[in-house]
RNA sequence: GCCGAAGUGGCGGAAUUGGCAGACGCACACGACUCAAAAUCGUGCGGGUAACCAUGGGGGUUCGAGUCCCCCCUUCGGCACCA
C-alpha cells in the first residue's frame, strides 16, 4: 500500500502524461455527439495567476470534464487578452518592451495554469496581441466601416488624465476611470466609434432570448440600454424662424411647461446670443461649466444652476411664451440636449424653478389635491387627471399621453419618439499597445481603408513609450508615411489604436479554429461549435465585455459571415475570493498566493476547496484552515481505496446481500444522482462534494463494521467514488484509478449513471407532529398508502398516549416524511 | 434617490416542490492510540434544568413557513440630473 498521498509526485506526472498523450485534444465536428462548448473569460497577462482566476477556471474544468465524460464532444479553450495599458506602464516604468514584458508574463501564467491541471488544449491558444490574431481584429474592423458602422467625428470624449487616452462611456465609473480611478475629464477630439446604438433595440429585445443567463446581469444591461418613449416638440423662437427641439417622456405634461433649459454647450446657445447683451455672462457660465469635472458636474447632490439667456420661445399647444435657460443639470449628449422645464411635474424642474422664482402650473391632479391651484411642495410625478390642459381636460394622464402625442403628429408640431441611454462605442486610444486602425488619410482621396491583403498593419517595434497624450505610433514616422491604397500618393497612416475590448468581443469565435490564416475564422467550425454552452467569469464584464460581445456577434449575424445572433447560452457569473472580508488585492495585502497554495497542499487541494467552500455565484471567503480540511479529505479517499485495494479477498461473500450491502448499493447510486443532478441542474459544487464526503464517511463505517462485504457492490461502491471524484480532483482520481488496476484514463470513463430501483428503500422513518411539533419518529414500511400510514401511526401505544385527553381535529399525513395530528 | 441580491450556530455553508432547521466542512471539547506530540480513529457540539425558544425585526396566510404575502432594518452590488 501507498500510504501517502504525495501529490508533489502523482500531479505533474500525470499533467505530463496527459499532455503527452493529447488528452485534452480538441477533436473536429463530430456529429456522433453532441458538441459542448465550455469557455471560461481568458485573462489579461498580468503575470501572475490570482485566486479569482483559480475560482473561475477551477468551476470551467469541473463543467468540461464532467460534460467529456457524459460523452459530449468538448470545446475548453485558453488565451490571452493581451493587449492593454499594463504592459505598455511597465514599458514607460521599467524600459521593457511590451511585447517582451507581456510573451514573459504568458508563459509564465501558462506554467502555473498548467501546474493546477486544467484541461486546456494548448494547441489552439490564442494571443490577441499576435499578428496572427490582430491581423483578423483590423479585418473586423473594416467589416464594420464597409457597412457604416465605424466612423470618426468630433466629439467631446471622456479624457483620462492618467491613462492619457480617451475612454468608452462604458468605461467610466461615478465620473473616473474604472481602471486607474483618476477624474475623467472632457476634451473635444475626433474619434473613432462603432455604431452600437443601430443594434440598441434588439440587443434589448433578444435580452429575451438569453434564458441562461442571470436575472441580475440581464437588467444591469437592459438598464445600461435605458430605453425609454416619448416625444419630440418642436417650440419656435420667439421672433424669428428658428426652432428648438426638445424629448420629453411626459408630453401628457406640456401644458405645465414655464421655462426651456438647454445645454451649455450647445452650439445654438452661442449663437442666439452673440452680441447681445447677454453674451458675457452666457461666455462665464459656459466656462465655469467646462471647468467643472463630470462627477460636480452630473452628481444628483449639486445644486442646480442657469441663467436666463435673453430669449423666449412660443409653447406650440398654447402660444405661451416661455423663458430660455441654459442650465447645469442638461446634458448635451442625451436627447436633443434641449429641455422643457414642467417645475410641477419633474423634481429637477421643480428645484431649478424655485431657486429661480419661475411659475409652477399643476397640469396633472394628484390624488387627495382638491384645488387645480394648489401650492405643490415637490414635484408631483405620478398620475392623475389632466386639468389646466386645454381641450385634453379631465383625461386620465396615461391616455393624455398617447392623445397629446397623436394631436402633434396631426398638426406638425411633434413626434412619438424613442431614445436610449445607450451611447455609440469610443474605440479610439491613444495608446501603443493595441490594435492598430487599419485607416490611411491622403490628401487627394480622404479616408481610405487599409485593403485586405495588406492586413495586417503592424505595430511597429521602434517606438518611444512617453505619455504624452498623443499615440507613441504618431511620432514613429516609419509607420506613419505610407503611401495611399487607392492613388498611391503619400498618405498617413491613423496612428490610435483600438479599445482592448475589440480583441475580446471575438476572442471565442476565433478559438473554434484558431489556426486559419486564410480567415478570421472557418465559418463550418464556427457554426459547428457556436454558441457557447456556458460562459464563465466574472459580474464585473455585465455590462462592458459581455455587451459588446452581443453586438459584435449581431453584427457578424447580419453580414451573413455566422448563423447565429446570441454569443452565450448560458452564463455563470462567480463571485470573488475575499480574505478578511475584503477583497484580495496587493495593496491590501491580504493576497493568497495559488502558487504557494499548490505547492504546499497540490493543485488537486486548492480546487477542492474553492469549489467546496461556496456555491459558485456567491463570494468567497477564504480560509487557510479550509484548505488544511480539503486536503485531510484527499487522504481520507487515498486510504479508503488503498485498504480497499490492498484487503480485497479477505473479507467478500459473492452470493449473499446483507443490509449493509444493500445500504452501501443504495448510497452508491445516490450519490451519482445527487452529484450529477448539482452538476447538470445547479452548478451546486459545494453540495456535490460534501455528498462524496458523505459517501466516503459512510464507506468507512460499512468497511469497519462488516468483515463480511460483498466484493460485487464494494468494487462498484469504490470505483464510483473515483469516478465521481475526477472532475473535482483530476490528478488523485487517475492516480487511484490506475492503482485499481485499469489503464485507461480515467477522464475518458463514461460518467455513471444510476439505477432507480437502486435508489428504492424498504422502510422509511417518519415523524410524528402534533400541531406541528415534533412528537415521535417511527419505522414504517415505504410504500404504504397514506391512509395506511396515518392509521398506523394513530394505532401507535405512544401516540395513543399523546392523545390522551385530546381532541383530534384533523390528521394531515405526507407520505415518506411525516403525520401531523391536529388536536384541540 | 432608483434598481437588484443577500441576511440561518463561534465560522464557511445545507435544507432542490411549503413538510424533521443547522447536511458537509472548519473551529472547539473529550476519549482511544502514543513515552510524548503530530497524524489517525471515535464521541459531543444553536440556546435553555425543562416546558420551550431559535433562520435580521414586526405582522399575516397555513395543519405546518428559512421557504409564500405585507411593513421595517442592515449589508453588499449596479445606476445615478438620461428630461
Amino acid at each position: 500500500m501507498k500510504e501517502r498521498y504525495d501529490f508533489a509526485e502523482i500531479e505533474p506526472k500525470w499533467q505530463k502524461t496527459w499532455e503527452e498523450s493529447g488528452l485534452y485534444r480538441v477533436g473536429d465536428e463530430d456529429q456522433t455527439k453532441e458538441k459542448y462548448y465550455c469557455l471560461e473569460m481568458f485573462p489579461y497577462p498580468s503575470g501572475d495567476l490570482h485566486m479569482g482566476h483559480v475560482r473561475n477556471y477551477s468551476i470551467g474544468d469541473v463543467v468540461a470534464r464532467f460534460k467529456t465524460m457524459q460523452g459530449y464532444n468538448v470545446l475548453h479553450p485558453m488565451g490571452w487578452d493581451a493587449f492593454g495599458l499594463p504592459a505598455e506602464n511597465a514599458a514607460i516604468k521599467h524600459g521593457i518592451h511590451p511585447f517582451k514584458w507581456t510573451i514573459s508574463n504568458i508563459e509564465n501564467m501558462k506554467r502555473q495554469l498548467s501546474r493546477l491541471g486544467f484541461s486546456y488544449d494548448w494547441d489552439g491558444q490564442v494571443t490577441t496581441c499576435q499578428p496572427d490574431y490582430y491581423k483578423w481584429t483590423e479585418w473586423l474592423f473594416l467589416q464594420f466601416y464597409k457597412n457604416g458602422l465605424a466612423y470618426k467625428k468630433k466629439a467631446a470624449v471622456n479624457w483620462c488624465p492618467g491613462c492619457v487616452t480617451v475612454l468608452a462611456n462604458e468605461q467610466v465609473v461615478n465620473g473616473a476611470c474604472e481602471r486607474c480611478g483618476n477624474e475623467v475629464i472632457k476634451k473635444d477630439l475626433a474619434q473613432w466609434f462603432l455604431k452600437i446604438t443601430d443594434y440598441a433595440q434588439r440587443l434589448l429585445d433578444d435580452i429575451d432570448k438569453l434564458q441562461g443567463w442571470p436575472d441580475k446581469v440581464k437588467i444591469m444591461q437592459e438598464n445600461w440600454i435605458g430605453r425609454s418613449e416619448g416625444a419630440e416638440v418642436k417650440f419656435r423662437i420667439d421672433g424669428t424662424d428658428e426652432v428648438i427641439t426638445v424629448y420629453t417622456t411626459r408630453p401628457d405634461t406640456i401644458y405645465g411647461v414655464t421655462f426651456m433649459v438647454l445645454a451649455p454647450e450647445l452650439p445654438l446657445v452661442e449663437k442666439l446670443t452673440k452680441g447681445t447683451p447677454y453674451e458675457g455672462a452666457v461666455q462665464d457660465f459656459i466656462r465655469k461649466m467646462q471647468t467643472m469635472s463630470d462627477i460636480d458636474r452630473t452628481s444628483t447632490e449639486t445644486e442646480k444652476e442657469g441663467l436666463f439667456i435673453g430669449q423666449f420661445v412660443i409653447n406650440p399647444m398654447n402660444g405661451e411664451k416661455i423663458p430660455l435657460f441654459i442650465a447645469n443639470y442638461v446634458l448635451i449628449d442625451y436627447g436633443t440636449g434641449c429641455v422643457m422645464g414642467v417645475p410641477a411635474h419633474d423634481q429637477r424642474d421643480f428645484d431649478f424653478a424655485t431657486k429661480y422664482g419661475l411659475q409652477i402650473r399643476l397640469v396633472i391632479m394628484p390624488e387627495g389635491v382638491p384645488d387645480r391651484y394648489a401650492q405643490l411642495t415637490q414635484a408631483w410625478e405620478a398620475e392623475g387627471i389632466m386639468v389646466n390642459s386645454g381641450p385634453f381636460d379631465g383625461q386620465d394622464n396615461e391616455e393624455a399621453i398617447k392623445n397629446i402625442t397623436k394631436y402633434m403628429e396631426e398638426k406638425g408640431l411633434g413626434s412619438f419618439q424613442v431614445n436610449f441611454r445607450l451611447r455609440d462605442w469610443l474605440i479610439s486610444r491613444q495608446r501603443y499597445w493595441g490594435a492598430p486602425i487599419p485607416i490611411v488619410y491622403c490628401d487627394k482621396c480622404g479616408e481610405v481603408a487599409v485593403p485586405d491583403d495588406e492586413l495586417p498593419v503592424y505595430l511597429p517595434t521602434d517606438v518611444e513609450f512617453k505619455p504624452t497624450g498623443q499615440s507613441p505610433l504618431a511620432e514613429c514616422e516609419s509607420f506613419v508615411n505610407t503611401t495611399c491604397p487607392k492613388c498611391g500618393g503619400p498618405a498617413k497612416r491613423e496612428t490610435d489604436t483600438m479599445d482592448t475590448f475589440i480583441c475580446s468581443s471575438w476572442y471565442y469565435i476565433r478559438y473554434c479554429s484558431p489556426h486559419d490564416d486564410t480567415a478570421a475564422f472557418t465559418r463550418s467550425k464556427v457554426n459547428y461549435w457556436m454558441p457557447v454552452e456556458q460562459y464563465i467569469g466574472g459580474v464585473e464584464h455585465a455590462i462592458l465585455h459581455l455587451l459588446y460581445s452581443r453586438f459584435f456577434t449581431k453584427v457578424l449575424k447580419d453580414q451573413g459571415l455566422v448563423d447565429f445572433d446570441e454569443p452565450f447560452t448560458n452564463l455563470l457569473t462567480q463571485g470573488m475570493v475575499l480574505k478578511d472580508g475584503t477583497k484580495m488585492s496587493k495593496s491590501k495585502g491580504n493576497t493568497v498566493s495559488p502558487e504557494e497554495t499548490v505547492a504546499q497542499y497540490g493543485a488537486d487541494t486548492a480546487r477542492l476547496f474553492i469549489l467546496f467552500a461556496a456555491p459558485p455565484e456567491r463570494d468567497l471567503e477564504w480560509s487557510d484552515a479550509g484548505v488544511e480540511g480539503a486536503y485531510r479529505f484527499l487522504n481520507r479517499v487515498w486510504r479508503l481505496v488503498y485498504s480497499y485495494i490492498d484487503g480485497l479477498n479477505e473479507s467478500v461473500k459473492v452470493e449473499e446481500v446483507s443490509p449493509a450491502d444493500k445500504e452501501t448499493r443504495r448510497l452508491t447510486h445516490y450519490t451519482i444522482k445527487k452529484i450529477t443532478d448539482d452538476i447538470n441542474l445547479r452548478f451546486n459544487f459545494n453540495t456535490a462534494i460534501s455528498a462524496i464526503m458523505e459517501f466516503v464517511n459512510w464507506l468507512y463505517l460499512y468497511r469497519d463494521k462488516n468483515t463480511v462485504r460483498n466484493s460485487v457492490i464494494e468494487a462498484e461502491a469504490v470505483n464510483t467514488l473515483v469516478t465521481v471524484l475526477a472532475p473535482f480532483a483530476p490528478h488523485a482520481a487517475e492516480e487511484l484509478w490506475h492503482e485499481l488496476g485499469y489503464t485507461d484514463s480515467i477522464h475518458k470513463q463514461p460518467w455513471p449513471k444510476y439505477d432507480p430501483a437502486a435508489l428504492v428503500q424498504d422502510e422509511v422513518e417518519i415523524v410524528v407532529q402534533v400541531n406541528g411539533k415534533v412528537r415521535d419518529r417511527m419505522i414504517i414500511p415505504a410504500d404504504i398508502s397514506k391512509e395506511d400510514m396515518e392509521k398506523f401511526v394513530l394505532e401507535q401505544d405512544g401516540v395513543k398516549k399523546l392523545m390522551e385527553g385530546q381532541q383530534i381535529v384533523k390528521v394531515v399525513g405526507v407520505p415518506k416524511k411525516l403525520v401531523n395530528i391536529v388536536v384541540k
